[in-house]
DNA sequence: GACATATGTCACCGATCGGTGATATATATC
DNA sequence: GATATATATCACCGATCGGTGACATATGTC
């Protein structure tokens, strides 16, 4: 009896909690690269083994932590806490308060902007079907609240522009602090782009 | 005297750019993940100890790569090949050409697009190398055309914004074919992409 | 208590990674 | 032709990768 591991408690449940809470540290610390095999085994303080008992491998494990995590605003966030009320504002201060509150969304979710981040190089099962979830809900939020307001301008175009304007900045900024001479670093900076996105909201339905 | 080498031509010159090439051929295969040191001295045909002598490293084999391609769009590119012609449009042409152009500058490169998004994941001193030109260049090209155009509304931020949409549907374009409703994939989706660009670069400078 | 099973550890595999030292040979210089 | 140097090959290193089989032990059942 040399020397003898502490007593470990065995139960599967917390076993692969372990190991899927260990898939967000890892993906927020260190990006989507430092998800493997042996990096998440190590984090979690568990045997590589059990991911391919409890998971059948990485993607199965990956793919049960991404139908966890809140990683994607509910349509509720979108509107800003109130369906009710955003659905009676006017256009204009539809879609500017979409912009506000799908940005503050992204930018308060690190690990969401690590998954896109990873979708930008890589297409495989698991952020194809966090696509699909996405996909879906920005969808369902576009026809539930812009469907009737259809006008001569080519509205989901635009909102899915400053949908895409968003996402690049948001996930651009964990790596550089600047762009085009936005400050997208700082609040400031992304005050400025908010006021921006506004004003195009603003023109893009007077003009109409 | 068992099996000898088909003898080679030893050229530095020769050698040096079949590395480079093989950089520009793996990263369009592969993406920046099939980019190492055994991976890029496979391609290239040649030994990997010579991306360190001749190069230090593989980062300065990537950085010389980088300097020589044609990974940016020039001025004369963004402005659509007269510079002169160009000055003169009024502010709304301006920004919608710029839009036009910079879209299909950025399509017809995947390399560039490869590098843009290996910059979304990753930061070491060749994407920040690769940034810094692209942002000089950009802004470069902003001070020229646009400076004196402010008006009340926040030309660069819109601008930037944009090129920021733009930016991040061509590059998922490349994993997925829908975004928000939009056909990334498909030349007719891009003109839809091309015409709301259009109506938003209008709106916004008759409503100011 | 005996036993089966679920749970977890350990040791090892081949492949690949980035990196380096020793060696062979083509080329240029004298 | 002899010599020096630039050019390129080869063999190897330790680390890490994804993956698997053998083993140990805690837990539940009878």
């Amino acid at each position: 009896m040399p020397k003898k591991q502490i007593l470990k408690i065995r139960d599967r449940q917390i076993t692969s909690r372990r190991l899927i809470s260990a898939v967000g540290s890892l993906l927020a610390k260190k990006g989507f690269k430092g998800v493997g095999v042996n990096a998440v085994a190590r984090e979690a303080g568990v045997d590589k083994v059990l991911i391919y008992r409890y998971f059948g491998g990485l993607p199965g494990l990956i793919s049960t932590f991404g139908k966890e995590g809140d990683f994607w605003p509910s349509s509720l966030e979108l509107a800003g806490g109130d369906l009710q009320k955003f659905s009676h504002l006017p256009l204009e201060s539809k879609l500017s308060e979409l912009g506000t509150n799908f940005t503050q969304a992204l930018r308060k979710r690190p690990l969401t902007q690590a998954i896109m981040a990873w979708e930008m190089i890589e297409s495989n099962e698991l952020t194809e079907e966090l696509e699909r979830v996405r996909e879906n809900s920005i969808m369902e939020f576009f026809q539930m609240f812009f469907i009737k307001d259809q006008a001569r301008i080519d509205l989901q175009a635009i909102v899915m522009l400053i949908g895409a304007a968003i996402s690049y900045l948001v996930i651009r900024s964990n790596n550089v602090d600047l762009y085009g001479g936005l400050e997208i670093g700082s609040d400031q900076g992304w005050q400025r782009i908010e006021k921006s996105i506004s004003a195009i909201c603003s023109s893009i339905t007077k003009s109409d």
